[in-house]
DNA sequence: TCTGGGGTCCTAGGACCC
DNA sequence: TCTGGGGTCCTAGGACCC
């Protein structure tokens, strides 16, 4: 294995990587009390945490771990646990990507809270300019951030885990990285010893099982993993982790996705509150999943070929096993609702065995195409009257949502409209004003 | 008692074809 | 004893990410 000498000082910057919109960041925007306290955001069905505070990290509170094992440090050290409310963390996202992309001319929003934005040919000290975007979003949205800046993705990447890391672990990287970390401002020997202290597994890519290979390996640091040869990386491992490694050289192998194009997969899944025996729920779950897939598959203009359903029984318990998924296409390419709760049902009903206690259920758009045809739309007549009337009533739907707020209408299985909803999400207290049964629904009315 | 949800990409292996 | 060789497409599952 050949060594390379890391060096970005040269380099052009292409993209930059900003970040963290922890939910508890969020919650304190409009709870000021909670500043400085333990503070964890819990799942659906407040199942396991899903964002802590530092305090909360200081306590020993890893990701993901269940609230009932939480709930002692309530009384014991003042934790403090919300249900998320996911609209309001979207919302907050919002405004802090339409923030962060005046930054440079093109930006991928990556995730709820990161974002990258092409530097290519902006000018000006870029360190500075990140400590004022970091203030700017301070002061307007209220949530702290971190920004990391280099000349690949895995290396922007990499200095945001060093922009974050410095302020909560002091000493472990030079003090003036914290908040905002420009690998351009480092000098060779600055840099080599930024990525001797970073943990070969703290490289985006890197996962935990490819962490333990490397480690086993003795390739401990991020700087290990720099000096080897791609080829050979490539042969022992992957072209995954051929690209991690000539991204940390410097060479830009992970292309900016510009936001504009949809996804390529839907996917509506609950674990539910309490476990759920009996097709009829299963039917009421799925179909809710179903029409809720659908909605955002219409809010990209897309039409799905197949539509695939999954129920399984909960790996943590004891009790017997049970996971099956099954793939149904479509008669033709579509955004119907209809369509796609007739799939969806017929795939629980290939897959549902009786005397089971399943714990969760989900339902995933595949084979994603651009374009359904939607009512108003040129080729919409050329559709055959059912077709027609599944368009309508999807379109009728989705205004009727925009307008009133999600659930204001929503589509029931057969027989069970208005039934207790099994997957009961504690934080959604609106029930909904209407519902009804699709398949009873006249054509005529539609 | 009680353990999230939503994505992406890659690979191996089987089916099928000539 | 000894059973071609190579290409494509599809799918399931793994690994990773936030």
């Amino acid at each position: 294995m050949k060594v390379a000498e890391p060096s970005y000082q040269d380099m052009s910057f292409p993209s930059k990587y900003v970040l963290r919109i922890i939910y508890v960041s969020c919650e304190r925007v409009f709870r000021p009390d909670l500043n400085g306290r333990p503070v964890v955001v819990l799942s659906n069905n407040d199942g396991c945490a899903i964002s802590r505070s530092n305090e909360a990290k200081a306590l020993g509170i890893r990701m993901g771990v269940p609230w009932y094992q939480l709930r002692p440090l309530v009384q014991r050290h003042g934790l403090v646990a919300l249900s998320a409310n996911f609209a309001l963390y979207g919302d907050m996202s919002d405004r802090m990507m339409s923030l962060l992309a005046t930054l440079g001319a093109q930006q991928e929003v990556y995730s709820i809270d990161e974002c990258f934005v092409d530097l290519a040919g902006v000018g000006g000290d870029l360190t500075q300019r990140g400590h004022r975007m970091r203030e700017q979003l301070l002061q307007w949205v209220g949530i702290p951030s971190g920004i990391g800046i280099g000349p690949t993705k895995t290396l922007a990447k990499l200095a945001n885990h060093i922009a974050k890391t410095t302020a909560q672990q002091p000493g472990r990287y030079p003090a003036q990285l914290a908040q905002v970390c420009n690998l351009g401002d480092l000098s060779p020997g600055a840099l080599q010893a930024v990525l001797a202290a970073t943990r070969v597994g703290e490289v985006w890519g890197v996962g935990r099982r490819l962490g333990a290979q490397l480690e086993a390996c003795g390739l401990h640091s991020a700087l290990d993993l720099a000096q080897l040869d791609p080829t050979t990386v490539r042969r022992r491992w992957s072209v995954v982790l051929e690209r991690t490694v000539r991204e940390l050289q410097g060479t830009a192998s992970i292309g900016l996705e510009e936001g504009g194009h949809g996804k390529r997969q839907i996917a509506v899944t609950r674990s539910f509150g309490q476990p759920v025996t009996a097709l009829p729920e299963l039917e009421e779950a799925v179909t809710v999943f179903a029409s809720r897939a659908a909605e955002k598959l219409r809010r990209q203009h897309g039409a799905a070929a197949q539509v695939m359903t999954y129920i399984r029984t909960s790996p943590f318990r004891q009790a017997s096993q049970y996971s099956r998924a099954s793939v149904m296409p479509l008669p033709r390419p579509s955004g119907e609702t209809g369509a796609i709760v007739r799939a969806a049902l017929a795939g629980l009903r290939a897959t549902y065995r009786p005397g089971f206690s399943y714990a969760k259920a989900g339902v995933l758009l595949l084979d994603l195409q651009a374009g359904a045809v939607q009512q108003g739309e040129l080729g919409f007549e050329a559709c055959t009257p059912e077709q027609r009337h599944g368009a309508r009533l999807s379109d009728v739907l989705d205004r009727l949502n925009q307008r009133y707020g999600q659930d204001t209408v929503f589509v029931a299985s057969a027989g069970l409209g208005g039934t207790q909803r099994v997957w009961s999400m504690k934080q959604e207290h609106r029930s909904p004003r209407y519902t009804t049964c699709w398949d009873e629904l006249p054509v005529a009315h539609a």
